[in-house]
DNA sequence: CTGAAAGCGCTTACAG
DNA sequence: CTGAAAGCGCTTACAG
């Protein structure tokens, strides 16, 4: 491949007005200009990032490491963000933790060692010494949708409380009075915050979440099976299951297939986070929606923000309940359809 | 960020003995080795990959480029890449080009500049010249699911002719003979070829493929629903659709239900590729399901087999029919359970 | 076993 | 406006 020696020597001029042309820079002759061009066309010329990151010690490249690419939720995420980072000149690499924090780490190490400009993590667990140590060494940093706390780090994510709300009004509203929720994993932000949301929510209503009614799950659908499957077998089970994912959701639905029920008439189902799919599922899901594009955007335009010194700030946006068929006939108030 | 020189001053030793002992070069004392990695801890070093890159003309990085992260065919398939390359000592670069040509181009163009050491390509199109030059002039690469014809590189793909088949059988065995296409792009191989094996499983029942029964998609799940509508217009529209690819399904299972039709009660409906959510959506999908995972590792293999010098060949699996309830009553000689 | 030195392909003060 | 030169952080023959 050629260099850009070969560049220069091609055209006559030195390496130096070779890269002045490439960048460029405003002190070069109208000539050396169009030889130099003419030059990179005839050899295909490609600048190669590599030693030109090596000396400017810039990428120009964003890490992303999200949880499971799987999940459409962070798929979606990741196209946002790949497609801010582009509109601002960066690309991005993304790692796929798959919901292991040995896995986030070894992206996250990696990352580093590619010397990405900054990093844009999900993380999966509390925080593992090496991206503590990253934050506290000054890598540009910036959290999206998880967060770990106590480090000082921009968090863009979403406020899912008042769609909480919203929901278990709705839940509440058909008749519906033993609530459960599947909840992800407590090492998690989301995690805790979901069933906080949804305690907080019930005791406006007078209702208690009992401990039986807390399944612990892991975002993934599997575990969704494996406690809904809980739930169903005990002497009173709940009238709604709420999962705190989509996945989860779809592990539920199966769990209550398998038992011969029927989604609303027998249980009602809801879910946090809603995916395309969810319009064509049997039934439709109702669903709190994050708000995932901005969210994307958003934490570039933050990541960037610090990359190029300019001060950046947390960000939280509102989710919203959409409400479809699977936990029983819409009531006059729905909020939105499908 | 600490570099080697730092190592080197701490441990008392040069650069060389550094880089030796971090490469595990045999000849380095066990004195220099322990001083060493005493200071690498001490200064929490790690080697700067951008440098190492430069130096030894290797990024130990792929670059994947697939058509669309929205399409959990692609998701699944990048993280088989995903999972082989890191077995392999490889990390791997996603670029999404959305089905876009230009932006096809561009991450193409972006990996290269970055000098990953090779590329598995999904191609959108026919092949652009950016494309075909990096081909020619030898960069390692292999074509997955997709390939362009004349262009001398590995292809790993599925072969869908014996699937058609048995869905086509399983079609006729049903009852059906007016049978209709969503087809993909004809500029992909996918795209022509799904046409062509259902327009020939057709031929050995003795029935047509006429032209109103083919629909012009992009393999968008918007194309898929304009198409249904268009094949639902017909003043004779068809007993079944066949979409070539998931998303193309779901917007004609919208188109359907914005009719008020009922599959399979109303209109028969299958798909190629098969993923998680058509075990859940209403009714079950009847799909032929691709061995995306074994497709994504073959890929890796063979093209790190390219990337090291060792001879590598193009793979073709087949694919395999699930029936479940989008087409009718499942026949005695159903293949297999959701 | 070890170190001095060259060199990967760029960019960028510095001098002219 | 232009070029010679230094230097980014590594690796690796070469000599000892």
């Amino acid at each position: 491949m050629a260099s850009i020696k070969d560049v220069a020597a091609e055209a006559g001029v030195s390496v130096a007005t070779v890269s002045r042309v490439l960048n460029d820079h405003p002190s070069v002759s109208a000539d050396a200009r169009t030889r130099v061009l003419t030059a990179v066309e005839a050899l295909g010329y490609r600048p190669n990032a590599v030693a030109r990151s090596l000396r400017t010690d810039q990428t120009h490249a964003l890490g992303l490491v999200i949880s499971d690419v799987l999940n459409p939720y962070f798929t979606e995420l990741a196209r946002s963000v790949e497609e801010e980072a582009r509109a601002l000149g960066y690309s991005v690499i993304i790692g796929n933790a798959d919901e292991r924090p040995d896995l986030q780490d070894h992206h996250v190490r990696t990352l580093l060692d590619r010397r990405i400009d900054g990093l844009l993590v999900s993380p999966t667990d509390g925080g593992s010494p090496l991206m503590l140590e990253a934050a506290r060494a000054g890598t540009p940093m910036v959290f999206v949708d998880r967060w770990i706390p106590g480090v000082d780090v921009p968090v863009i994510r979403t406020d899912g409380r008042a769609a909480v709300r919203d929901l278990v009004a709705h839940l509440h509203g058909l008749g519906h009075r033993r609530l459960a929720i599947i909840a992800g994993p407590a090492a998690t932000t989301t995690g805790q915050e979901r069933v906080g949301a949804f305690r907080e929510a019930l005791r406006a209503y007078g209702i208690e979440l009992p401990d039986s009614y807390i399944g612990q799950g892991d975002f993934q659908a599997e575990s969704g099976r494996r406690v809904t499957e809980e739930f169903l077998r005990l002497p009173e089970p709940p009238e709604v299951v709420f999962a705190a994912d989509n996945l989860m959701t779809l592990g539920a639905l199966d769990a209550i297939r398998a038992r011969g029920m029927r989604v609303p008439h027998d249980i009602a189902l809801a879910a946090f986070d809603d995916v395309p799919w969810f319009v064509h599922t049997d039934p439709p899901i109702t669903a709190i929606a994050q708000p995932t594009g901005e969210l994307g955007r958003a934490a570039v335009r933050a990541l960037v923000d610090r990359i190029e010194g300019r001060p950046s700030t947390s960000v939280t946006l509102p989710a919203r309940l959409v409400v479809r068929r699977s936990c029983g006939e819409p009531s006059q108030s729905r909020r939105s359809t499908p």
